[in-house]
Formats: C-alpha cells, structure tokens, sequence
DNA sequence: TGTACATCAGTGAACGCGCGTTCACTGATGTAC
DNA sequence: TGTACATCAGTGAACGCGCGTTCACTGATGTAC
C-alpha cells in the first residue's frame, strides 16, 4: 500500500510469481533448512531468476516471514474449523481426533515451523508475532474446552480453560519434537491423544 | 584412534585448541544460530587463525557435533545427579523442582539443543545419536518413578513408569519451546512444575 | 636438570568459487480510446 | 472487440566479496640421552 492509500496495482503475473516462489521456498526450507538455503536455490526451484525475486522480496528473511505468515494462517483456518466442526456438547475426544490429525500429518510444516521457531528465539521481534499467532490457536482451544466445560469432561489441576489450553500446546509441541526425530507420525497422533487425555480428565 | 591401536599422541596444546574452539562454538551457535554461522566467526571468536580449525575439524557439521555431544553428556550427568539425590522414597516434587533448574536454567544450551534438534531432524542419522541421548535421560526418569511409585506418587493413566517418563520428556519439550519465545525462565519453570505434577499424580 | 633433535600444531597467505546484489534492457500486461 | 501506447515485471550479465579449503612454513612441544 502506498502512501496515497492506492493497493499500487499488484498484476496478475506479480502474484502468480510471487505465489510460485513461496511455493519453492516451502519446499526447498523443508528439505535443507533455513540457513542452508540461497537465494540462487529458490528461484531455480521456482523458475525464475534471482532478478525475479528481488523485484518481490527484499531478502530471505522477508521470503522465510512472508512463507510463515502464509502457511501458519492457513493451519489456524483448519484448526478453527475442526474445533467448531461439532455441536457444544459433543466430546472433547472426537475434537482432540481431529485437531491432531490437522496438526500432525505435515512433517514439512513441522520442519518449517521449528525452523521459525529457532529463528523467532533470537530475534524478539519474531517471537512477537509468533506469540500471538500462538496466543490465537490458544485462544481457539480455550474457547472450545469452555464449551464443553460442565457437559462431558472435568478439566483437571487447571484454573480456567486457559490454562488448560496452554497445557494442550505444551503437549502438542512436546509431541512435535519426538515426531521430529523418530518420524512415527501414527505413533505421535496415539501418543498425543492419551497425553491430552491425561491432561484434560479428572 | 589410529589402526594399530595406540591413540596417536594427544598433545595437551591439542586438547587445549580443541577446547577453546568448542567454547567459541558454543557461544557464537547460540548468538548466530547453526546456518548462519562461519568457520571465520568460530575462528575469530576462538583466537586462532582457520588453519587451526582444519587442523581439528573437517568441517563444520563435526564441529557442531561435537560441541553438542559435549554439553549433552554434561547435562546427562547434571540430571542423574539431580535425580539420584534423595532417598528411596522422599518425594517427587522436590526432584522435579532440582531437575527443572538444570534443564531450563540455561538459554544458550535451549538455543543450541534446538538447532541440534532441526538438524537431526534432517538426517537420519544424526537423529538416531540424538534419540539415543533422549533415551538415556527418558531411563533415568523412569528409574527415579519406578523408585518412588507406591511410596509417594500415584501415577496417573499410564501404563509403566517408562510411559510416565515419556510424558515427563513431551512436557519438557513444551515448555522449552515457549520458554524460548518468551523467555520467561521463572514462568517456564512454575509451569513445568504445573504439568508435571497434573501428568503425575491421579 | 639440561641440551639436541624430531615431530607436531597452528600460521598466514593464496586461490577460487558460490552467490548476493545491481541494473540496463526487453517482452508482457494493462489501459484508454 | 481491436489497436496504440505506457508501464511494469522479470531477464541475464556483470561485479565483487566473503569465506571455504589448501599448503609450505615456523615456532612450540615432547622425547631421549
């Protein structure tokens, strides 16, 4: 957006571009990690030529931020929506199925994410953002777990459905490092369900 | 360890160099962050000029290695000691509280552990090294458990005190990663202590 | 303990490559009529 | 819908720097007597 309040026309062709080097960079940070990627590699992974991608970034920092954003909005989007997918009264259980399943299943994403992660860690700026992308899933989860509060489960050591939420993260990251390691995406998925369970009953 | 046996004379001004590179490592992963860290840096931050490196390292990633497989080993020792402190059937609480310190007590080793950890999860195996130093500590956890179980603690849904120490790790792993975004080192260990102590009592 | 010698460890300069960054140019795209 | 023109987006070559890697050399260290 210029400073006149005018979008400054953005083309067809520049969000076509733009999309298909976010993709490549999805792709190539997955498999060789921030830090080990060149600029020269994304755009060959994409297509284009380096000219090309300094016309839409200013460097791979804004690429890596910009691939984050973009991917971490989605998830929210599934997230949200298997939260909110059943009744008010329905279980905790089927709804903890589903967000795993969301959560769990891209090894890439997970990569990218942890990279973030690490690179968020040295930069507070970074972490800022992140923590309220955070704070935004938290958010999603405490409202549901308030949902379902008095019809099927008793929370257990925690105050409020807050608290209860930030130990579901907890446990989900903690689930995230040993799938990192051991890629035993079906054993994660079991083994996250019974920590959860542990968690969120009496 | 040459062929023949003998450990091909281990000069003290060796060990030394090795030493102070190792120490130099340390600091500049956890400022910069593996990936965006050179030779030169290392080297410039060490003292010594980058012949010297090669002279004790093939390269980057040995270095890196190494530099992790010290401080693990370190931290291993720390925890056992922390867990082996008390008696048969004093109780958990109290080593909960003495492991916590030395687990989230020091930002740099979080910083370093966790571009070890998205290294390794890049490569099988390195991987395996790393999932083998999380087994030792898992053990020892669940050798403190099973010590205490039917003195003190009831431990909740799980099956044997080797799921209980799972669970102990997972929450670990968490908290690590909000601890580094928010680096909130008192918060981060109130609430290990929280999760804990909700995984492990019924 | 002291000296002479052999070997080792680190120096520092040199080489070259990969790649970040820039920029004049051209073909593509959008707009006005 | 078609044409002419203006602007924009991506090209590709060029430049230069940082740094990985090597290696002949020298001062340090260890050993034998």
């Amino acid at each position: 957006m210029a400073v006149d309040g005018t979008a400054g026309r953005v083309t067809r062709r520049r969000l076509r571009t733009r999309a298909r080097l976010l993709d490549a960079a999805f792709t190539v940070f997955a498999a060789k990690g921030f830090g080990h990627v060149s600029i020269e590699e994304v755009c060959e992974a994409a297509g284009y030529t380096r000219g090309a991608f300094y016309s839409n970034f200013a460097g791979l920092d804004e690429l890596f931020f910009a691939l984050y954003a973009q991917r971490a909005e989605l998830i929210a989007e599934q997230v949200s929506g298997a939260l909110a997918q059943d009744g008010p009264d329905l279980d905790v259980a089927a709804a903890v199925d589903r967000v795993t399943d969301v959560l769990l299943l891209d090894r890439d994403w997970l990569l990218v994410k942890t990279d973030f992660l690490v690179h968020a860690a040295r930069d507070p700026d970074v972490a800022r953002g992140l923590l309220e992308h955070r704070a935004r899933l938290r958010r999603a989860v405490a409202g549901r777990l308030a949902r379902a509060r008095g019809h099927t489960v008793l929370p257990a050591v925690f105050g409020d459905a807050e608290d209860a939420a930030h130990a579901v993260v907890a446990a989900y990251d903690g689930v995230t490092t040993q799938l990192l390691l051991d890629r035993d995406a079906e054993g994660a998925r079991a083994w996250l369900r019974q920590l959860l369970t542990a968690l969120l009953t009496a």
